[in-house]
DNA sequence: TCTGGGGTCCTCATTCGA
DNA sequence: TCTGTCGAATGAGGACCC
């Protein structure tokens, strides 16, 4: 393609009109909203057995070092007050929905990306002319609604929102007009574009490329033999602000499935083949819940060292059959050839056949309140709590002392705390689960009187 | 103290049929 | 008929995001 052709794209807006939204380290925010006695401490929420890692840290957190992605035990390290939670997937999107929904009072047009960051495209609906007081607007609106705050950034582009809304953080608000564009970007680091993480970030440093404006001085044959033709001629076209993407309802999954990290690495042929089909059980699951069938199945596996393959297996038809499904998978992860220790293991599957029903607006999760995710040894069904059963985080009820949540629980003593978003900060109390048994029970969903 | 789980998209190699 | 080539489908792996 002719760099000048590129270059020269037409820049479809001319207005301000895309809005990035994005709740401010929403899980965490979250428990701190339904449990007053975590406002204002460092609460990490993530994976908390020996090898869980942190999916967001409260702002408290973070000013001790706490970051996502980073190991509990490290987390735990750094901020040794924290409280630390299992994550509550139910909560998350019943605040996710009703943020979801605020937005679209903006405009028709809503893109959910995750379960807490959405564009709109402000040019279908009523605020084109004004996109700060509808940014102002709709920040107030969510936190009376769900007590969240939410960043917002708005742009030309999509890429310009979104580094609007990071910039904003956190509950900040950032228009950046398209004048005040190259003032914005240039300064920035290549590593704020997203679609560049580390490796890519890694090639262009060898270019000497660390800003935006280093990335633009760059020949577009340059950055396509350093990236590959795709993410050069994206990543030239990122530079000059020409990002044509436009706001669209997400499409089609393309991918259903589960994977396990095991607590300790397992080996041996009947325990590796047990796994499998635990996965399997998880992945078919996910797979029912969506709809339809599919005609690939992946099977992942991940050895001590950390080196991971996968095998799949394709099948003449797309087919909803739990046995063939589950016959493909154990023949997939006999083909990776399994001998040595293994850490994790994953079914997915590809190829969805059709009635594959659309990824569903606004975060509907096929989650399945029944079941709760165990980190090392399957899933665990509601009732009375247990030490078994029992996660830090998760909600409980009493029959005379009400709703509250599990602490944590040794033997048949339970710690809790009797607390919900609208009562006091409670004390934690110590329970004989004989004498006073406790029900684990679904997230109660958002209160909308605020 | 290593390093989760859910995905998407891209690239490269191989195979197979026209 | 032989050979080369093109393109689609497939399979594996890697980068990236929240």
């Amino acid at each position: 393609m002719d760099p000048a052709q590129l270059a020269d794209a037409s820049r479809l807006r001319t207005r301000a009109t895309v809005l990035h939204a994005d709740a401010d380290s929403f899980f965490a925010a979250v428990e701190q909203r339904d449990k007053p006695s975590l406002r204002g401490r460092p609460v990490l929420v993530g994976g908390t057995g020996p090898r869980g890692v942190v999916s967001t840290a409260s702002y408290e957190a973070r000013r001790a070092g706490a970051r996502s992605a980073m190991s509990m035990s490290r987390a735990r390290r750094l901020t040794p007050a924290a409280a630390v939670l299992f994550p509550r997937f139910e909560a998350y999107s019943a605040y996710s929905r009703l943020i979801m929904a605020t937005l679209g009072t903006l405009s028709e047009l809503v893109e959910p990306l995750s379960i807490d960051e959405a564009f709109v495209d402000l040019e279908a609906g009523p605020f084109a002319d004004d996109p700060a007081a509808a940014a102002t607007d709709v920040r107030a609106r969510i936190r009376e609604l769900t007590g969240l705050a939410v960043s917002i950034g708005v742009g030309r582009t999509k890429l310009v929102a979104k580094l609007a809304s990071d910039a904003g953080k956190p509950d900040g608000l950032l228009v950046v007009e398209p004048a005040d564009e190259d003032d914005f970007l240039l300064p920035l680091p290549v590593r704020a574009v997203p679609g560049i993480g580390p490796a890519t970030a890694a090639a262009l440093e060898r270019l000497d490329v660390r800003t935006v404006a280093d990335l633009r001085r760059q020949p577009l044959d340059i950055l396509t033999m350093t990236v590959g033709e795709s993410s050069g001629v994206n990543l030239f076209r990122l530079a000059r602000g020409i990002d044509p993407r436009p706001v669209a309802p997400s499409g089609e999954r393309k991918s259903v499935g589960a994977e396990r990290t095991f607590a300790q690495d397992i080996f041996g042929t009947d325990l590796i083949a047990a796994a499998v089909d635990r996965v399997t059980d998880e992945a078919l699951r996910r797979l029912t819940a969506h709809g339809g069938g599919a005609r690939t199945v992946v099977a992942k596996v991940r050895f001590a060292d950390f080196t991971t393959l996968t095998r799949s297996v394709t099948l003449p038809q797309p087919t909803a059959e739990p046995a063939e499904l589950r016959a493909a998978a154990h023949q997939a992860a006999r083909a990776a050839g399994i001998s040595d220790s293994v850490r994790l293991l994953g079914v997915s599957f590809h190829n969805l056949s059709a009635h594959a029903q659309l990824t569903l607006p606004w975060g509907t999760e096929e989650f399945d309140p029944a079941v709760v995710d165990e980190p090392t040894d399957g899933p665990v069904v509601l009732g009375l709590l247990s030490e078994e059963n029992a996660r830090p985080g998760l909600d409980i009820e009493h029959d005379t002392l009400g709703r509250g949540w599990v602490v944590h629980v040794r033997g048949r003593q339970a710690t809790v705390r009797f607390e919900g978003v609208d009562t006091p900060p409670a004390r934690s109390q110590v329970l004989d689960l004989d004498a006073d048994p406790l029900r684990l029970v679904p997230p109660l969903a958002p209160t909308t009187d605020a």
